[in-house]
DNA sequence: TTGCAATTCAAACAAACGTTTGATACATAC
DNA sequence: GTATGTATCAAACGTTTGTTTGAATTGCAA
């Protein structure tokens, strides 16, 4: 029976990523998982093998949604400049681990991931990270002179995605903070431009090394170099 | 007997600190930390209630060692321009959360607290985290100009803020993508660069509105735009 | 209908956990 | 020396957890 099969696997599933997401790995239990999904707790052991395997199933799950949903060309059309393929990546990837409520769970799996590290880590590196970041670094290279170091360029596709990270990682914060910010659909135009402009900037300003507005290369005195 | 009793209760702090650090919270148990500690086991009860109360203990613990050795003026002399005032920042941030080895435990738990906050997230928030990105704001609004909207102070105090905490949040995937990089004290002082480069640029760009710099105020259509 | 495999079920199991308990040891003041 | 409070100890306790077990049910093919 390939549907009741697939229908208990899938239930879950659903019911492991939001809890697993919620709760983190150690404090979350099969009972609760299989009181949400309404089925047996054995049938953990017999779908998945056990915790450890719901848990590395649950992540694929929620990965390939999340990428499903938004794949890492989202937003992006064919004769895209290098500024707007910036700001489809940075508006598909807050959409994809924070602002869409619909993958809450992805995001919250991946920071839980990144500060507790599993086999599932190495995983969403291969089949995800490594292909973004990358895709990142491709645009920020025409962002920047064709001569421009590989370290700076590095270290500026470093800067961008960790302002796109901020809005996953600190949400609590932000919450106990600014608790009218929702961080929702509403707010996600708003925040994209909010990065876009920061991050071009500084590319224009590191590019040109322009004298107006880049004192930090010209007239900069440090008293904390050694 | 004074000094037993410190002895006891600072054994145990230092040992739960490092656990609590690597293990988290649910996954920690007291036998780890009472087994390196070197007491016994219903110590954390008669000392600290509990492994809730321990877990408080701790982070005030690491809290106060932390911003002890590397409080918010650190680093900063008293004549010091916003550019050097944003550098001390940025590098006293790196140096308290992530790049000296001696409080990587206060970093990670408060990136673990982040995660998945307790009422502790709530005391580092009145006990840190505000003043000190208060202190941010201030800077951001010395390096912009007099008549900025608070909205984009905001915007780029956070901008700033999240490359500091990418250096914390993404040690695990720096670490299996750049396997080179320690992120220890030699690396310091080029992130510092870095971050501070990428920042006044950006700074600087949203400020003159930079014609020649900043084209994603002046020649950009977006074709995403509802 | 029978046989076999897949799936689900309730109960049991063994281990682990934080907390509690009561005894013992230690420290200090009178 | 006695009394009191503090601190430590080993064992026990009650609860929870993931896994296992064997029986029952379901599904499907011949």
């Amino acid at each position: 029976m390939d549907t009741e099969q697939s229908e208990t696997r899938t239930r879950i599933l659903e019911a492991a990523a939001a809890i697993f997401a919620e709760h983190g790995y150690a404090a979350t239990t099969i009972r609760q998982i299989c009181s949400q999904a309404q089925v047996n707790l054995a049938a953990v052991n017999y779908h998945f093998g056990g915790k450890e395997g719901l848990y590395r199933e649950t992540i694929r799950f929620v990965r390939a949604r999340a990428y499903e949903r938004y794949p890492i060309t989202y937003g992006l059309s064919a004769d895209a400049s290098p500024e707007q393929q910036l700001r489809a990546f940075i508006r598909s990837f807050l959409l994809r681990t924070s602002f869409d409520e619909a993958n809450h769970d992805f995001g919250t799996i991946v920071m839980r991931e990144m500060v507790e590290p599993t086999a599932a880590l190495d995983m969403m590196l291969d089949e995800g990270i490594r292909s973004m970041f990358g895709q990142l670094v491709g645009i920020v290279q025409k962002l920047l002179p064709e001569d421009m170091d590989a370290e700076t360029i590095l270290a500026s596709a470093r800067s961008i995605i960790s302002q796109c990270l901020f809005y996953l990682f600190s949400r609590s914060v932000i919450s106990r903070m600014s608790p009218e910010e929702k961080m929702g659909q509403e707010d996600l135009d708003r925040v994209t431009e909010q990065i876009l402009l920061f991050s071009l900037s500084a590319l224009h300003g590191i590019s040109t090394g322009c004298q107006s507005c880049n004192p930090a290369k010209s007239n900069f005195q440090d008293p904390n170099r050694p």
